[in-house]
DNA sequence: CGGATAACAGATTTCAATATCTGTCATCCG
DNA sequence: CGGATGACAGATATTGAAATCTGTTATCCG
């Protein structure tokens, strides 16, 4: 049989499956080079260590929502429109996420938990996509910003919907008020750029 | 000696010390029952469960805040100013339990995350302060709020600063950055309620 | 008789021996 | 030689027996 080469990609793809199966608590490197029908010392010829490994893992799951956001943020429109729709989407990514397979949503809660610095990383994109709409409402008169920067103001609106998506509130996401809650929220941030008289 | 009768007020002191010294995890209630002189079935004739006694200490040290916050929302003056000062009361009280004795506040966290009702009590109760400020100045003229019942609009507040009081984040609260993102939030917040044209 | 106790069963925790895992490296193979 | 291997040391995790804890109750004491 003509073996598949050992390639990163491959070995993220048994990563993501071994933690899918095991959890995070017990998925070893061992398991993953089982896997993949190697032993484990190859797979560490492509991570430097189990940290980059799952960071990796971390990371990729991490930007799947980035690229939907990105486009949503730099579509033409009214930036109120885009904004609304914006905290929309990442929310129903969270929750969609959450919702469908909880113990996975765990299992990269943790992983995040371990992946600070990606963590921050993914914040301080989704941060600037923030920003760019913020920017953009300001230039066309749809917004009003209280500071010069509008990286500050995006970074307020994160603050402020952190409930809606921080995985740390996951569980209130499937409560009966969380739409209604959600709604509230976005309001009083949309409310709060609308330019005073 | 005169021995000091046994009461409930006694039994959560020690309980607090104990949980003090030992922590969450290692705190029992024979440790309780010795630090008092008394066997164990005797703190079980005050308290039903371990589980009570957690919760009455947990209620005990949430209830530390409530008074003053209550206080300066039912001082007379402005609603804005009512509402900032309660805002900076509330992340001031939280920063500075967690920063002064951080060992302490991460035993706390432990309990409050295992009393969720407790907690759920709590929050109500600062929901209920904020939307006491929010209907007046609504009353006064100060504020515009977008539903009929304030409370939906204290729990919007509420969840828009959750990054500066729900002890999850206490790690930032230290960071260099949080007092300028703390301001950013309140400026949004307060912004966000101030009458439109 | 109200209140504390000591003894107890079942659940939980501790601890130390044992096994597994991580990360490295000298060696092997195509 | 580039890439996989198996053996290895030190760190981490598992396991099961022993100890401790929780919650109850029959008994004791003032």
């Amino acid at each position: 049989m003509p073996e598949e080469p050992l390639t990163p990609a491959r070995i993220l793809e048994a990563t993501e499956d071994v933690l899918r199966r095991f959890g995070p608590a017990k998925a070893t490197v061992v398991d993953v080079a089982r896997a993949l029908g190697v032993t484990h010392g190859s797979v560490y010829r492509h991570f430097p260590s189990k940290t980059a490994l799952r960071e990796a893992v971390t990371e990729r799951w991490l930007d799947q929502e980035t690229g939907t956001l990105d486009a949503i943020a730099g579509e033409p429109g009214p930036a109120d429109e885009r904004l609304s729709r914006w905290l929309e989407t990442l929310f129903a990514f969270k929750r969609r996420k959450a919702g469908r397979d909880p113990e996975l949503f765990a299992t990269y809660l943790v992983l995040a938990g371990e992946a600070s610095e990606t963590v921050e990383r993914h914040i301080a994109t989704l941060v600037a996509q923030l920003a760019r709409v913020l920017a953009d409402g300001r230039d066309a008169g749809a917004f009003s910003l209280p500071d010069e920067d509008p990286v500050v103001s995006a970074r307020a609106v994160f603050h402020a919907s952190a409930r809606f998506h921080d995985p740390a509130y996951a569980a209130h996401w499937s409560a009966p008020g969380a739409d209604a809650d959600f709604a509230a929220l976005r309001a009083l941030i949309l409310n709060s750029l609308r330019p005073g008289p």
